[in-house]
DNA sequence: ACATAAATTTGACGTAAATCAAATAATCAC
DNA sequence: GTGATTATTTGATTTACGTCAAATTTATGT
């Protein structure tokens, strides 16, 4: 596991029982099936969702083409970030890829506890803290590597997504096409 | 200005008196020459950079060439966020291109301010916020444009980054070369 | 098992942008 | 001003990757 999400683990798990209970208190959890949404473009984000079971990502469409903007996996947390800090419409989908099983965490209640726990908003804040580091990483990725080497970094780095998910997912995240995404392969099985 | 910045300042401009002093106790006023290094590879980012005058950027190398990631103005804060949030090693340059005054908010002192007053913690949370944003954005500008178009968006959304700066960091900034970025201007130009 | 559809691979070709090299143009020192 | 750096433009060539089209493989339903 990453440094930063242990850390901020570490310190949900000190959380003080009574402000567990609360924060808790909000979380309700759904289950999506297989091919559904669970935000389009338009609406507006009002909740995080903690995956408990199955897998998801985020895209959206730009020319008819299909972006993949982020995949999620057991503990981590969807959300369209822009959406749910303004509170205006998001531009995303956000899809199940499998059946799935989720934790909602509504954003008003989320909100009036971080308000009144301090130790909470710091939790709030190091999350984001992480995902803005999460993005320069993989800005900086594109800037640096051409299509075999972020598709390399990717199976060193998030071998599930390559295991897991279809060519067509996998070839949207790296940002290169199909047909690209299966000479890269062929030319490194040939050795 | 970008709502939420605005935002942000609009918070910042209403915090108790009391507050702000203790804040602002922490606040140093220093002058760097132009071509200075306010933060080079190695050294931990102690600091935020609050520009009062000058132009400054942030880069880092890769196969010795030269990326620049962030271009600061006047009211922007420089920062390395991965090396300022671990208090680990940074891998960037942080470079003075004019000649600079700036406000150094050193990280212990703001971290103690934090941890007292919610309302700057809170204000930290949506600088960090703000900064996410920025980041997903850019990273979209990357997928989704091609060299003359992110030039165009520069154009539109930064203009005084083309007004001000070489073509060098212009070019490094949108990650292209020199050579294609004289090409693109002289196709504009001669329409 | 078979047919039909969907996913993946392979091939031919075009193009945006990098690279290398040389030519101007602008800036600076004295 | 004159020469010497430094910045910018222009030209020729190469290349990674996209696009379009067809072939093959894999999955799905009946």
């Amino acid at each position: 596991m990453n440094p930063y999400i242990k850390r901020i683990k570490d310190l949900s798990n000190h959380l003080d029982s009574q402000v567990r209970t609360e924060l808790e208190g909000g979380f309700v959890d759904k289950k999506f099936s297989k091919g559904s949404y669970l935000l389009r473009p338009g609406q507006v984000c009002t909740s995080h969702f903690l995956v408990r079971k199955g897998i998801l990502r985020k895209f959206y469409k730009h020319n008819d083409k299909e972006i993949t903007s982020e995949i999620y996996f057991h503990d981590d947390v969807a959300i369209s970030l822009d959406s749910y800090i303004m509170q205006k419409p998001a531009d995303v989908f956000i899809e199940a890829l499998t059946e799935l099983e989720i934790t909602v965490i509504d954003y008003r209640r989320f909100d009036t506890v971080k308000r009144k726990y301090a130790e909470v908003m710091m939790l709030d804040k190091m999350f984001i803290e992480y995902y803005a580091t999460w993005f320069e990483q993989r800005l900086k990725e594109f800037q640096t590597m051409n299509a075999s080497q972020r598709y390399l970094n990717l199976l060193e780095k998030e071998p599930r997504i390559v295991q897991l998910l279809p060519v067509t997912i996998i070839a949207s995240y790296l940002n290169i096409s199909l047909e690209t995404l299966s000479r890269i392969r062929s030319k490194l099985a040939s050795r």
